[in-house]
DNA sequence: GCAGAGAATTGAACATGTTCAACACGAGAA
DNA sequence: TTCTCGTGTTGAACATGTTCAATTCTCTGC
């Protein structure tokens, strides 16, 4: 799907240590934050030296992007069980969900370093161009969930559905991953109640009363994302 | 009103030294972007030794929190204005917002540095607590903009609308900053589209029969926000 | 086994945010 | 005038992300 990495096939140790210093990473992140953490930290944890984690990683922040795509790689098969497995909307973006939830936990605290920037020029952003990749993926997962769903959306915005429900996904990750309550509960609640209110949302928006908001919030979505592609 | 900077009255010249350098830094920044501008290279346009820019600013970060509090300031008295001169929710959410694009025009990449953040523990974020006062400040126009308005929302959600109003402040402001298009026209048909959007649903949310929606609504403000004060 | 090319690895060096001990200077005391 | 004290100022030093020339390792063709 995506490109694979320019590197050729990559000898055996080769990926061993490119492996070792992303656990290796990973293990500092959790001890110490991604701030804190120490390139040379790293390097040490991963027993090699500063310049090796620099032939496998462009940067400190190639490291998370790494683990995310990874990530992403473990969560596709997980969410493509939970697809199949469910049929309607509502059981379908709680599973998606739910899914992330379980994989990013061990790493809660480094998808810090993921979601904190806003800024879209800002290579870890989830609204990059680095993140694109993951990012469309991540939104057809939305798509699929939609498709056969009996949502029926004015078809000025149906097309911007998947990537509303992608927004509203990524709203909940950070929530989740700055929410300090016991287990983070506060998300848990945020996510029932946000869900519920989402379809209630989408099932008003079938009033044909509502007209005026349509034609706002198409247009609005248009200059937003422009022309449905 | 905030705590005045616990350093005494400060000599006329240290004053003078202060702005210089805060004046040279945003040149350097507005030339170079924030990234980009060195800490030397604000020293040397204030014409000052490193450390002096260390003596008047914590650090990079505080510089820009110098010139938000300072925009802040001279906001205040151009939203006081606005306020008095407009009645209804509309031109008065118009007249505030306009103001703030106004008054960042000329330092309008600057702002990434402080809404690039979503973390909010980091001191930039708008959502941090070194930006609680003005943050709050922010909401209290937005509460005095509500105030004389004839909408009315069910008691469980109308206390949280300063907030909302403010949140949906921010994120305009956010794409504002970001927009690549000629003359920031898409923020301005952002605007438009959405405040009128927002004043739509305002009315409709008077209507009785979303109820259960009202209800929901309301648990999850509740959630994020935690209980009114 | 051996030469050499390419992959893997190393650590010193650099850039930049930040800290800090030392110094300069000006106003009041003696 | 000279001494003293505190504000203001300096630049060297440090921490850490990053670069890179040099070195070592590994495999391939002979």
């Amino acid at each position: 799907m995506t490109d694979q990495q320019k590197k050729q096939p990559a000898s055996k140790k080769a990926e061993e240590t490119r492996t070792r210093i992303l656990e290796a990473s990973l293990q500092v992140f959790r001890e110490r934050g991604f701030e804190r953490a120490t390139m040379r930290d790293i390097a040490a944890e991963a027993g090699v030296a500063l310049g090796a984690a620099y032939y496998y990683f462009e940067s400190k922040d190639a490291i998370v992007m790494a683990f995310y795509e990874r990530s992403q790689g473990e969560m596709k098969t997980a969410v493509e069980e939970t697809l199949a497995r469910s049929r309607t909307l509502e059981t379908r973006l709680r599973g998606i969900i739910q899914v992330k939830f379980d994989c990013f936990e061990p790493n809660r605290k480094l998808l810090g370093a993921l979601s904190a920037h806003a800024d879209p020029e800002h290579p870890l952003s989830p609204f990059s161009r680095d993140t694109a990749a993951i990012r469309d993926q991540d939104i057809s997962f939305f798509a699929r969930a939609a498709e056969e769903s009996k949502v029926k959306l004015p078809p000025n915005i149906a097309p911007y559905l998947p990537r509303l429900l992608w927004l509203y996904q990524m709203g909940l990750i950070l929530f989740w991953v700055y929410d300090h309550s016991a287990e983070q509960r506060r998300t848990k609640i945020l996510f029932e109640k946000t869900l519920k209110m989402l379809l209630l949302t989408l099932r008003l928006a079938e009033i044909p009363l509502l007209r005026p908001l349509h034609r706002l919030a198409g247009d609005l979505l248009k200059t937003v994302y422009g022309d449905t592609p």
